[in-house]
DNA sequence: CGCCGAGTTGAACTGAATCAAGAAACGTGG
DNA sequence: CCACGTTTCTTGATTCAGTTCAACTCGGCG
């Protein structure tokens, strides 16, 4: 089967080796999902870990108006989960959506702590992946406080040069904690103050 | 030297066996700081994991219009770092201060490292460490998304009762993404609606 | 006693939300 | 390939949550 992306992926990181990459493939399994499909609704529990392959995912939340606020974003070469329900185990409060056309890979969390045990490179590649995650959202974090709108756009387009093209506006002003309306006036005075 | 209180905790981890605990206590230093000493300042790179055994640490970052911003707190049996300066080496931009004479103990990232490759058992019990700071700063991220700020007040109150007493409430205020005006305001229309 | 940091309060202000409407882009089926 | 409806984006008018600035109180502490 044409696991060649994550495949790819796996070789490129140092940490790993042959045996580790092919116990990993051989135990994950791999799907597509169509733009627009749901791959976590709240109240469920969140299985797997997704590697997207291909495509892109988003997770988001609801909250008691209805209104959805994008955690974050995951194109090709991304691992997302609810870490909060794999792990632990509860039932999630989040979705995770496919945002194009994507080929994930799915990780049974199970499968991960099995390969830990067994592979100590692997233990410290899953170490790299979740330090990379804290850093990312805790440079969120500080943004948020520290930083009024514009400047949150600013960063995100520096971040995710990529997504700026791939993601609708209104999801973007959604990921900045602003609405679609206020992100459109941003992007306006920006504008205006580049050509004088 | 008396490492009671970190012992006793690891002790009450299930993942950690004894020869783990013997290794962990025997690698990490000590030391005791006042009230307001600093232990990583921006610019200089975090060499160590804090474990908290008595008092307590705030983190915290300094805008460009020297305004602070705090990260996260870390009281008793809490464990304080900047990974992204401590793991990735990079300089920090925070500062991390005691609140509180604190007793602190000291763990070097590259010990972690050696104890993950030797001890499948500390390399779970890291490993749940890391997936428990991602859930506080994901939902952190959630709540300064969606909820309005009495709500994320409420929410530290319900989360950390015990800082409510402990923090000075322009801190809390800080944690919370607003001033400490904002926060008095809040209190005061809380306490007016209970009174009738 | 006097000082200083913490907290409160009021008045004016402001960044961003909301509401409403129109324009542009997009997708789908005929 | 066009026609249609739907979604996205923009713009304006208004409102609102929260900030800023300044004054005042309170409690601890040298």
């Amino acid at each position: 089967m044409n696991n060649l992306p994550f495949r790819a992926f796996l070789t490129s990181n140092m940490d790993l080796e042959k045996a580790e990459i092919k116990k990993l493939l051989e135990t994950c399994g791999q799907q597509e999902f169509a733009k627009g499909q749901v791959l976590l609704s709240p109240g469920q529990k969140c299985q797997h870990t997704f590697y997207v392959g291909k495509g892109l995912l988003r997770q988001y939340s609801l909250d008691n108006k209805g209104k959805e606020h994008v955690l974050q974003f995951a194109p090709e070469e991304w691992f997302m989960t609810d870490r909060e329900s794999s792990y632990f185990g509860q039932e999630s409060i989040y979705y995770i959506e496919a945002l194009e056309d994507s080929l994930i890979f799915l990780i049974e969390e199970q499968h991960i702590i099995q390969l830990m045990d067994n592979f100590p490179g692997f233990a410290e590649f899953n170490n790299k992946l979740l330090h990379n995650h804290i850093r990312h959202l805790q440079q969120r974090i500080n943004s948020l406080l520290s930083d009024p709108a514009e400047q949150r756009y600013l960063k995100f387009i520096s971040t995710y040069p990529d997504l700026l093209v791939r993601v609708p506006q209104w999801m973007i002003a959604s990921y900045l904690g602003i609405t679609p309306e206020g992100l459109s006036r941003v992007r306006r005075e920006m504008a205006s103050r580049y050509d004088h």
